[in-house]
DNA sequence: TTGAAAGCGCTAACAG
DNA sequence: CTGTTAGCGCTTTCAA
């Protein structure tokens, strides 16, 4: 029983009340919420707990109140360059707003993630859900049950967040234009993701709009590997410009092509989604619609927070990130044809 | 009080009592630790149960048990890419041995470590510090009160995990020696970094050994940019060899040295430490000395729950994991001096 | 094996 | 503002 530890016996409420002389529920107020009260019996109960090196047990606190001072966060694939930004800003966040953090890594298994999930729930006061896999019931379900915010899908009924993937992709695809690409091949990422339907879409209203041809080659895994395996049957299409489902994939096609002799941007334009670590020094510099990776988690953070202290959620429409387009070494004006010549390095 | 969930009230041990016609420590058993009781009593208990959506509150348990199912990993700097598999890997061993992983990020202060520690520990069973700047008593004072293991650095009387730095060096060394470089500057890393001095003091030994010359530049704040600031003071040095403290160090470098028209591997060869994501994909892509990162979380998280479950800590030498030289496109055979030469694409 | 009872450390009514 | 008194949900003696 008591709290484990060999040695370091931690104080309790009652040793504090006992080596200050007052009864233990003072000692409680003393560290309680609300402006922690300020009389001098406080005063002096705080000094003493310093010096015994007190600390208030948050597992015995969270028992009555339900305040466990925890959030959940559960991801797809913790695996996924995507999320390392996402996580520095829920982290960051979470310790602004006084909460620990809790990590749960799904490996893409609805499984594990609805276990994950039950298991992590009753111990929270929140859950984040990154890129989740489990069907939109299953979200709803849990949200009923504590505070929610869906990260990068929209799910009915459950806040969510995530980046503004219209109008993202409309500017790659005006960039594209300018540089003279009229055809426009999709590399899509996986069949499920609900990221990968709705950039699809948005890429055909988008090259709809500047009267540009769109095809699509996939599905594929979101991995470096998947878009290196991607890069035959790109080439198969002849295009001089490609959108990637996302940066990894992206990079994963560049050394395909590559690979296989093909060069970009000189022979292809390419254009991957996200930002991630990476993307910058990879070769040639990745041109990407990027995401606000880092203010996403710290939105997605507040977001809850503000649910768990009391607002209701407004489960409207999903709160949407804009996107910028950044613009690096992968694309490049349209040649007229492949042609074998001289090489130079893109300098 | 209770459950806090808006609507969502999950059941307790007494509803499951109660509809099952039990005690409520009859309940308690049925779901308790050893091989979980099997009478048939127990079975009809998890059965109702199973209906009910019983599932046992984690917080309400860890109480008087004092087993939260909970470890805490406290990052010096959760920024940093060195630690993106490593977090996986402890993530994964964590899920494994069913422990839940709490995440904190320090952000190198000192200041912020040792409060993340400090409110974490009363809810956890263990503690893991990556590459912790406290100081070594600090430290042990943590390892006093909850088994602990460090990662990346070696204190006394405290268990930890560290890769093999000085065989993992020699091996660098011996590659460039096969290469012809005679001369490598070491590009440093942050002054108080453990792994720092180590990998200066290891690469000073194995250039005895190899009968080479060694220069230190330095220190480097660990970053992308760092290592662009540092070129200037490499090129100074006139070396044919840069050994960096770590793979950021030496991706940020390559690109200072591109910007100065120095091309890497032909004029410079280039070697960093760690193998961290993106160093595949850079240009030219870093040979490196390989930390087993996944392996280094796997390894330290199993050895922090060996000690949860009793075993005395073996506190005497850090457990050593090897390190693996990986070649790749960044160091080459050494050219007698820089010339300018048509430029050609490293292939 | 089961039921009854006490208690983990803290909080939240109540009175005083 | 302070002390008193019940619990939060679960585990763990101790008898039966």
């Amino acid at each position: 029983m008591g709290r484990g530890g060999r040695g370091g016996e931690l104080p309790t409420i009652y040793d504090v009340a006992r080596a200050a002389g007052v009864a233990p529920s003072t000692v409680s107020r003393a560290f309680s919420r609300p402006g922690r009260v300020k009389s001098e019996t406080a005063e002096k109960i705080r000094a003493v707990a310093a010096e015994l090196g007190y600390r208030t047990n948050p597992i015995a606190r969270a028992l009555p109140t339900g305040r466990t001072g925890m959030i959940a966060m559960v991801l797809s694939d913790i695996t996924n360059p995507f999320y390392f930004e996402i996580i520095r800003g829920v982290e960051a966040a979470a310790a602004e707003a006084g909460y620990t953090l809790l990590l749960a890594d799904a490996q893409e298994s609805v499984q594990l993630e609805r276990e994950a999930v039950d298991r992590l729930l009753p111990a929270v006061e929140g859950l984040l859900l990154g890129t989740s896999r489990m069907a939109d019931s299953a979200i709803r379900m849990a949200a009923k049950q504590r505070p929610t915010v869906v990260l990068n899908r929209g799910v009915a009924d459950v806040p969510s967040v995530v980046p503004d993937n219209a109008s993202g992709t409309r500017k790659a695809v005006e960039h594209l234009h300018v540089l003279g690409h009229r055809s426009i091949t999709y590399v899509a990422g996986p069949e499920a993701s609900w990221a990968d339907g709705l950039r699809w879409r948005s890429l055909r209203d988008a090259a709809h709009a500047f009267d540009t041809k769109v095809r699509r080659v996939g599905p594929n895994p979101p991995t470096l590997a998947g878009g290196a395996a991607a890069a035959k049957a790109v080439l198969e299409q002849q295009t001089s410009a490609v959108v990637a489902y996302n940066d990894l994939l992206a990079i994963g096609l560049m050394r395909g092509l590559a690979d296989a002799g093909i060069r970009v941007p000189q022979h292809i334009s390419v254009v991957g989604y996200d930002n991630i670590f990476g993307s910058d020094f990879c070769s040639p510099p990745l041109t990407t619609v990027a995401s606000p990776l880092r203010v996403l988690g710290v939105s997605a953070l507040q977001y809850l927070v503000v649910q768990i202290k009391g607002s209701r959620p407004h489960t409207g429409e999903p709160i949407m990130l804009p996107m910028q387009l950044v613009v690096r070494g992968s694309t490049a004006p349209r040649r007229v044809a492949y042609r074998s010549r001289k090489r130079t390095s893109p300098a």
